[in-house]
DNA sequence: GTAGTAGTTGCGATATTTCGCAACTACATT
DNA sequence: AATGTAGTTGCGAAATATCGCAACTACTAC
């Protein structure tokens, strides 16, 4: 494989993983396993959406390895492979969160507290 | 808004900076703006695609904030609005190299460094 | 085995993304 | 005005993503 091959691979392989996290249900689950792990049930009852609908993501998140899940009877616990990962989620809202500042001159709320 | 609604809405615009990200392209091309402005025409030789696609590319990463363009004359520069997104992108990438190194125990080479 | 809860899978309709190609606009030079 | 270079836009076909809903599997308790 040439020099160049491979540095296209890695681009395809980055913009794979982005595209599992170009979605605002995927984004959530993995905003909510950042304090531990959670049962597809959990996750269902906090998002307030369709069941299958957060079992298809959690496939999708566990298939392209973002999550790991182990089985204990009756349940079925996701958590995240890669907290690392956590950090390139924070910092690119961050960054969101800068430019809508910017721009939308916008005052935005999270978890309870404003920031200008 | 709710709480809800204004969370919902981050998850939203934070994926939809990923829906910009999750391309091997215009992934391709904020890299190559890390050293600074370019043209649409050095990108299209740096690249080898089509000049059309690259257009493309870059008024969608205008269009969604991720550059700034100017004219000069004849050419067109396009640069990065937010250099600080490059350490979400760098981190990101960094993680997706552990995966590699964990799970496929393959050697990746980048910029002429082989890391194991 | 029956019933109940937890979770997944398959299907299909709809929406979005990708990208090549031809045609176009914008600026500069003669 | 004509020519050349830089860059964009519109269109359409193909590929991919989204998500609801019904049906399914897996485990538990009785």
């Amino acid at each position: 494989m040439t020099k160049t091959e491979t540095r296209r691979l890695l681009y395809t392989m980055h913009a794979q993983v982005c595209s599992v996290l170009s979605n605002a249900k995927r984004l959530e689950i993995i905003d909510l396993l950042r304090s531990g792990e959670k049962t597809a049930g959990d996750l269902t009852r906090e998002m307030e959406i369709p069941k299958p609908n957060v079992s298809q993501q959690l496939t999708i998140l566990r298939e392209k390895g973002i999550l790991v899940s182990r089985r204990e009877g009756q349940h079925i616990y996701y958590r995240l492979s890669f907290p690392k990962m956590l950090k390139a989620y924070d910092l690119l809202r961050q960054v969101l969160i800068e430019r809508l500042r910017e721009q939308g001159n916008v005052a935005v709320r999270i978890g309870g507290k404003t920031h200008a």
